[in-house]
This record gives structure tokens, sequence and C-alpha cells, in this order.
DNA sequence: TAAAAATACTCCATAGGTATTTTAT
DNA sequence: ATAAAATACCTATGGAGTATTTTTA
């Protein structure tokens, strides 16, 4: 056994065809064909059963395969490792940000890199969660921060849990609501376009119970968009009402253009988000940093 | 990079002397200083410091050296893998029964498999026979045991045929009918409630031909269910009258608690089951114990 | 100056290529 | 009839052996 014919039957696994494969391996058809049945003559075992179009695993190619996956993730790692013992500070940094963390790191993630570590290439993608996680697990990405609530499938992660955002109301400091005299409810809220991403099952539900059924996400939110900068932008523009992570509009709270709207009763949620990586991975000292850097970041 | 010289620098890592990991490795010295040297050239790296007695890794080469002991942990697996699935130790198996099958053999299977094959891993579904197909040919299941008198379309099907397995009227060893002093005719057995499952057209016109118009199973029928465990129960707590597979009851009837009704004329009706593949794929270890025990368990 | 590792040279097993046949749809 | 996979045959690389030299404790 070679880690050749391993990288041949994984190839072959995936095409399930051997001219697909050959050709996806750079190899001729032949070779392929033969790389396979010394595999097979080696362990004894079919381990693909060809049936013309449509050739699939036997119970021992399930085997050999997922082994096979494992030792090849290994290989690269090896790889990878001695490459980030070499670079040292100068490697790269792929982070893929869900739309929360996004709105709360970005820009300081972008400006602490290009002072700190100008050497260090930074790349940071913003998607949905299945997304991100598709490019975590293809190694697109190195890690990915994203509200843990959402995760399900964790034996291949290591998961870092965050220090929890709150989220909550806010709007612009001239806001009309500001300078009632009597406790803001969401009946007040509603009478106003309210700024918001879209919100996960579990976070519509938590809204409800707390706020009454008025805080339905389908009926509350008035604007809606990923893009959480353009939401606060009209919050400091019109009477729009954010609503979602408070760190997200640190900047213009502390400049006192925005400010938090406290609703009664309290509408007082977090944002459980996380640092995940591949398990198994070596970290790279950008990666580290990274780490670092998120744990001292993620607070209110 | 290939597992040899990822063993011979494992070897190599822990006697710290080329000398005596080649002995260990049944290699000579030249050929281990070689293979040593040829995976530094590919890594590009340094991974051992000669310093004549006492060799030691250097930092590339105890990332190699962990990352190799996984994948050569993985092989190993690999080859435990397919040894454990060969002797039939391990692996998976899943069965699609159809509603005759079941009721014989479904609890002597899955005791059988529980004493003797624990680490396998079984699935029984249950299920109308288009369904059971289904599953078959989008191999969700490995195999299924259905009524081979269903099948039209087997050109991609293997088909092995078992042992027949009589059909037949059954009530509780009590009942009146036994003690009657001539022979039961089909209006006798009308008179009680007739349980049973839903029938096909063939087997429907079949009891028909051999018993007369009273026995059509719209008539005869008046209890019915896919669940012939419950039918069986019925018929042991009551004066229903069981129509099924004789096998079905076999525990019962060994017991003394139910007993074959013989009617006039004889109704002798076989199910003419057969255990089911798909062509071309290549048989588990734990689907030929599968096919041993139809062969072992199918008979009255 | 011994023991240890590297080098020089030879052999052959095997992975890969091209050309062709066999198989299955 | 055609696409896919297997087979036949050839070449070249590289891994392993023996004999020998170089290194260093």
């Amino acid at each position: 056994m070679n880690l050749s014919q391993l990288k041949h039957l994984v190839a072959l696994a995936e095409h399930r065809s051997f001219r697909k494969a050959a050709d996806a391996l750079y190899l001729t058809q032949p070779a392929l064909s033969r790389s396979i049945q010394n595999l097979e003559a080696e362990l004894n075992v079919t381990l693909i059963d060809r049936v013309g179009r449509r050739n699939t695993l036997t119970a021992y190619g399930e085997v050999v395969v997922s082994r096979a996956r494992r030792m090849l993730f290994e290989e690269k790692e090896l790889r990878r490792g001695l490459e980030l013992l070499n670079s040292g500070l100068s490697g790269s940094l792929n982070i893929g940000l869900g739309p929360g963390p996004s709105s709360a790191i970005s820009n300081p993630l972008l400006r602490s890199m290009a002072q700190d570590y100008p050497r260090i290439q930074l790349t940071i993608v913003r998607g949905r969660f299945d997304y991100l996680m598709k490019s975590l697990r293809e190694e697109l990405v190195d890690a990915v921060v994203i509200d843990q609530r959402n995760l399900n499938d964790v034996a291949d992660l290591e998961i870092e849990p965050l220090q929890h955002l709150r989220a909550g109301f806010i709007c612009r400091a001239t806001h009309p609501l500001l300078t009632l005299d009597r406790p803001v409810t969401i009946s007040d809220v509603s009478e106003y376009p309210v700024a918001s991403t879209f919100l996960s099952e579990e976070v519509s539900r938590n809204l409800m119970e707390q706020l009454g059924p008025e805080a339905h996400p389908s009926k509350l939110i008035t604007l809606r968009s990923e893009e959480i900068p353009s939401l606060i932008e009209t919050a400091c523009q019109t009477d729009a009402i954010f609503l979602g992570i408070i760190a997200a509009a640190r900047r213009e709270i502390d400049a006192g253009i925005l400010r938090e709207l406290l609703v009664t009763p309290v509408y007082y949620r977090v944002g459980r988000f996380a640092l995940v990586t591949l398990a198994g991975r070596t970290w790279s000292p950008a990666m580290k940093l990274f780490q670092t850097f998120c744990r001292e970041h993620f607070h209110d």
C-alpha cells in the first residue's frame, strides 16, 4: 500500500469513474486501473464494484476510503506544518466570519493586522453558516467565527467558545423614543422601521418569549439585510431602529451618534459565538494571533 | 513521500541510531540512510541532526514524526478494519423484509446477530414490496427478502429462491372448530373472525380457486393488519383464525397454544420467498452470514 | 582508532506510458 | 455502436543490496 494508491482510490470514490478520476489525477486510465487492482490484490479484497457506468464502493472500499482520507489529511497537515515552521509570522490567515462576528470584529481585525503584522496575508470571507462550514471543511478557510447554536455535527471540529455578545435595540441619539417619559415597549418600537439581519429560529422564538408575539421578526422587522454596517448607517440617518449585536455599533455609540434603546420587559439576548477550526490541523502562528485577538475583542 | 519512509523515520526516532533502526526494520544501514535522505530532500528540510552517537530530531523532524505516527496508525487500523469485516465480526447489514419474511425471521435474526455477531450493525427495514425494491435499488438496504411472485423487472437483480413457506389457517388449541367430528370447510371458517395481512391479487385468486368464492379475502378476512405478531396474538386470545405463513406462529404452535386448522379441500399455499440483491454488488461477509441464516431458517 | 553514517555502484521490482482488446450499455 | 475498463507490452525511476570511504567521539 502506498499513498498514491490511496489518493487514486479516494479520487475514484469521488468520481465513480476510472476515466474521470484518472483525468483528475493527471494519470492515464490504464494506470489508474492497475493502481486500484494492485491495491485490491495487496489487501486481498474487492474495493469497488465495476458495473459499467455506475461504480460503487464495496463495504471493504468504504473502510479503506475512510481511513485513506484521514491518512491523506495527515499528509497534507504534515507538509503544512513544515511550511508554518519555515514561514514564521509571514504566513497567511483565511478567516470566515458569520454576520454577527463580522460586524463586531471585521474592522478592528483588519486594522490590527495592518498595523502589527503587516506581513501576514489576511483574507476575510463573509457568509451564511452553511457556506462558512463548507469552506472550513474544504480547508478554504483556516477558521470561522459563528454562532455556535447552529452547530450540529461537531465530531471533526475544534470549538473555542468566545465571550458572549449582547444583542438589543439601538437607535440614533435624537430618536423620539428616547424622550418618552415612560418605559419603551415593543409596541412603541414597532411604530418605527426595525432593521436587522435574518434571524435564526432560536433567536426568533426567544424574542417572542421575552417580548410577546408582536416581537416576531416577520412582523417586527421591516428592513432586512446581511450587511450590518448598512443597517447601522440607516439607524444613524433615520428613525429606524437597529436590532442586533450591540458591539456592531460600538463606534457609533462611543461617538454619541447611536444609543441603546432599553425596551421593557428588558430584551437581553446574547450571541453565543465560537472560534471553530478543523480538529487535527496544526495552528499557524497567525492563527494563534487571531485566537488571542478574538479573546480580547469579543466583549460589549 | 511514502509510507515506508515514514516507518523508517519513526523507527529512527525511536532508536536514535541508523544502525539499530535499520536492524529493527530488517534493512541495511545504507538503505535506511538513503531512505531518510530522500525524505529530507523531498520535504526540503533536515529531519534529524546527525551527531555521531546521539542523533536527535529537529523541530521539523518532530512535526513529521508525529504526523507520521498518526498515518501509520491509520494504516494499521485500515488493515484491521478489513480483517474484522472479513471475519464477519464487524460491518453493517441493512435488510429489508416483506411482511411474511419479517414475521418468520425478524426475531430469530435479531437474536442470532445479538448472540453470535454482537459487533455487526443490523438494521431491519419493514415495508411493502415497492418500497423495499426502491430501497434496494437506491442501495439503502443491502438485500431484501420478499415474495418473488411480485417480481417483474429482474434484469439488475440477483435472486436466490429460499425454501417455500407453507401458508394456512391457524387457530388456538381450544378452538371449537378443532372439536368438530367432520372435516372443516371454508364456510365453517367464515363463521369466525379471520385475521390476515393484505394479500396480493395472485394469492387471493388462488385462495378462491381452491376454496371457492367464499374464500375471497374481501369477504373472508375481517381483521386486517400488516403486523403479523398482533394477528397471532389475537388468534391466541380469541377464536379468531389466522390466515398466513405457518412459520410465523412457530413458537406458539410449539408451545401448544395454537394449532393448524386443516380446511377441506385442503388449502395449501406456499409463500415463494427469495433473497434479492443488486446484481454486481460484492457481498460483504455479513451479507453471506445472512444468506446462510436465511437458508437455515426458511422452513416450516 | 573504532563505531557510525554516507557514498559508489549494481540489480530489479514496479509505476507509468502507449496501443489494443474486452466488456457492458 | 460506443464508451468504459482491462490487458499487453515497454521504459525508466528508485529502493534495496554489497563493498567501501568518510566522519567524529
